[in-house]
DNA sequence: ATATCCATGTGAATAACATCACAATAACTT
DNA sequence: AAGTTATTGTGATGTTATTCACATGGATAT
């Protein structure tokens, strides 16, 4: 089976299966059907399958998935039998959250350099090892630390800026945790967690629950009807 | 012009240009067209043209868009008009991180309450004025300072329990930064911002970069061939 | 061995979304 | 006041993604 192109959104949710089956293997189960599988993450059934398609036969017809080969199937998949190097620019509040949180590092990530402008914590010695170095040593020490992917936890004002520079070094991945639009010579791939955007949608849909849901009001659990409608 | 089903995707763009044209109203820029702000958005002017005309009229054939009156009405349909008071859930290094955090208030979203289960944490006030409660108070404080979204930053582990909390109280809106799926009745609205997911991106088309863009390897600067090719 | 089960893998159908292309129309020009 | 210009708003079209529905084939039981 030849599949020209793959869609962005299977590659997210081959992430999310991965969730499911790390939580369904610290249970010591060893088998899955894409039914169960999908109930659990909330998903259709084909498409699961029709994701796992795209890059080959990993299920046993009549029985389901072995937990643990889907596992290393679709982490080698996502690129995840290699470790990444993260740097990080910008250690201010959430800079520091981010190095010091736990996930990234489950999952094959892992940080190895941290940067700021700020004189004051340039040379501090972060908890987990790393030192805050300045920007302008960004180069060489990502040659130096094999850095695959950037970070950018800058205020929104100084994120392209950072990007101008990353684009400097064989550094493709960037991960813009600021809330502005980067531009990027073509290679870079950049990718967004912008938290106002998804609040935005949060207040979006509130917004419009009311008359949205009007019409089966009466399925509302009854503190809804009480307090909201 | 009636629309049966507005994308969610549309919802996330108007998110987007709400920040370019308060960029753009910064710099004290009266009028935009949907071409100029496509490029500025990296998205299709049609696309932006259309994404408006789900929710009405709001350009001026011939000239294009007052900016203030946009980001009025842009803001209107999200919602932002009003204030959205959040409650946050787990106050480790991210949720910590998150309440300190500007962009937040500066698009009208406000804590008003924070949680854990810490004792050692919980009395302590926060430097924006808050103080944490224990989880217990979850329904009393929210229901108290009018709780519209609650915002998960718990281990991935104590998500659903805290979920569970959450629906027994009018909060309808769940923003999730814990790396876990949850499962909520009807009539909640929940939004993910996992880390991981993103980062699984970067990795796959990272992984996936050498192979893709081969055929027009030429094309790439010459550092990249250089030092990845 | 053969039959029966059951969940996969996938072609076809459907649905959702994005883009094109142009008629409609407001402002500006002469 | 009529013509020109520029950009919107939108029907038509094309593209991509999701779901359906079932033939396929491995595993198990008789």
């Amino acid at each position: 089976m030849k599949y020209s192109r793959i869609p962005a959104a299977a590659i997210t949710r081959l992430s999310r299966y991965t969730r499911a089956l790390e939580e369904l293997d610290s249970q010591n189960i060893k088998v899955i059907s894409s039914e169960k599988l999908a109930e659990y993450c909330d998903v259709n059934s084909a498409q699961i399958r029709k994701d796992l398609a795209y890059f080959g036969e990993f299920g046993v017809r009549g029985v389901g998935y072995f937990i643990k080969e889907l596992l290393f199937e679709i982490k080698r998949i996502l690129g995840l039998h290699k470790e990444w190097n993260l740097a990080i620019i910008g250690m201010g509040n959430l800079g520091c959250a981010l190095i010091a949180h736990s996930n990234f590092a489950r999952q094959g990530y892992r940080f190895v350099a941290a940067f700021d402008v700020d004189p004051d914590k340039i040379g501090r010695i972060l908890p987990t090892g790393i030192a805050i170095s300045p920007l302008g040593d960004l180069k060489k020490i990502c040659l130096e630390k094999e850095v695959d992917i950037a970070v950018i936890a800058t205020p929104a004002g100084k994120a392209q800026e950072v990007v101008d520079r990353i684009t400097e070094i064989p550094v493709r991945g960037i991960l813009n945790f600021s809330p502005s639009q980067l531009h990027v010579p073509e290679g870079f791939i950049v990718h967004h967690i912008d938290f106002t955007v998804k609040l935005d949608r949060l207040a979006y849909r509130l917004s419009h629950l009311r008359t949205t849901n009007r019409s089966r009001a009466s399925d509302n659990p009854p503190w809804i009807s009480k307090h909201l409608l």
